[in-house]
DNA sequence: GACTGTCTGGTACTTTTGTTGGATTTGAAA
DNA sequence: TTTCAAATCCAACAAAAGTACCAGACAGTC
């Protein structure tokens, strides 16, 4: 698969000689489905760019639950942290589908970024995006409710259309479980509230919003909308 | 006061003349104790380092619940996010007691970095490393229960003496509470626990380590140790 | 069509955390 | 010393989340 890596934010900016350099320094891997691409703890694996398919990175407590940090799909870039200091990887990371990905290593990306002042820029700024998004799930994990946490994921997940749009793509109830911190018997609990709530509907297999409103009122404020109070399954 | 800004790892490996200018960059600010320093979603105030005195950095939820981040002590450095993609503050900042701070404005800094390599070459180590730390809250937040991050604090606060070490310096519950996410009631109770169980004596109005080992085990794996299983209070 | 494994729905129960309110202790100020 | 506000202790209760378990639904395969 060839890709254009000035459609990444690290790469942009750049221009097409010394991205070749940069190409010239990666390593291309193939992964397949349910293969581990590195763990947590490990040596640092450098820079990883996704180029085809689902990679999830996660950690897991010492009870065996899991934490799924973020799905990525075609061009997320990730342990961008380990790249740059060389330390272990921050999670573990692992193919949900066939994929492939692109790899730079921690030495290979430090010397790039010393000659080449575009990369090191974008780098801060890269980073400090990371760094925003992290402040914002610290603050769902300790103040948010599960609703609440569940409203955000359906939010962020389904695409701005009119009334009714999709589900989180997919997902098992395990897999919301897993991204939201919890269970997947609290997850069916609920997503069980929300559809009598009537803030999502069912359609067969498939859920989709059906009070936008409302769903946002529940991820931002943490309660229940007072005209749904009563509706709530205990 | 004064300050030697080769001290902060930013500034580290930048020679004296380019530190003055540095210096003049930047601008002093006094703080009465409780003064706001800044608040979360305002204008970005840039590149922030305690000089002297304590500054919380800290995010309200809805329900008016405090989270503290942080209580920073001279030579920490905050708002670095802002200050770099000149984004608006991710949180807000006060003087708990009377502060001196020094600020580097947005543009400033952007400045300061493209004449000085080194200084780039800082912060995104340093950018990495506070990256690192979320991660690190972050799965605290998801897997950990309260009685566990309350072991992991009294670990991290106290010195590593012999047997017995200070408690948390001088913090209130209620201030635990903040930095824990939860209320003062429930670290009142952990507190109990923990003091039930051997894990911490009090003498006076000081609370010290008695089993370090018991501690770290609590931190580690979210459990007791089985041994004072049954002296817990319920 | 039967079998299998995965996913879902739902119940009952336990544990943890949050909430409320009142009784005590404490340290600093008057 | 007296007084006051802040900090703590404690118990009882409410709500949320976690655990265990089992019955169906469904998709794919043999």
């Amino acid at each position: 698969m060839d890709i254009d890596l000035a459609l990444i934010p690290y790469f942009s900016g750049i221009d097409r000689n010394r991205l070749y350099r940069i190409e010239q320094a990666a390593h291309r891997h193939m992964y397949q489905a349910g293969a581990v691409v590195f763990t947590e703890g490990g040596d640092c694996a450098g820079f990883q760019v996704v180029l085809e398919g689902l990679v999830r990175i996660y950690r897991v407590n010492t009870e065996g639950r899991l934490h799924t940090l973020s799905l990525l799909r075609p061009f997320s870039t990730f342990n961008e942290v380990a790249a740059v200091d060389g330390g272990p990887n921050p999670y573990n990371a692992v193919a949900v589908t066939n994929a492939e990905v692109l790899a730079i290593s921690h030495p290979r990306l430090i010397n790039l970024m010393t000659t080449e002042q575009s990369l090191l820029n974008n780098y801060v700024q890269s980073l400090a995006r990371v760094n925003r998004e992290y402040i914002e799930r610290l603050e769902d994990m300790t103040f948010r409710s599960i609703p609440s946490r569940l409203a955000k994921l359906f939010l962020h997940e389904s695409t701005y259309a009119d009334q009714i749009s999709e589900t989180p793509t997919g997902l098992t109830q395990e897999d919301i479980a897993s991204i939201l911190g919890t269970t997947r018997e609290v997850v069916g609990r609920a997503l069980r509230g929300l559809l009598n709530a009537g803030l999502l509907v069912k359609k067969g297999r498939h859920v989709y919003i059906a009070d936008r409103t409302g769903l946002e009122y529940l991820a931002e404020t943490n309660t229940m909308p007072e005209r749904l109070r009563k509706i709530i399954t205990p």
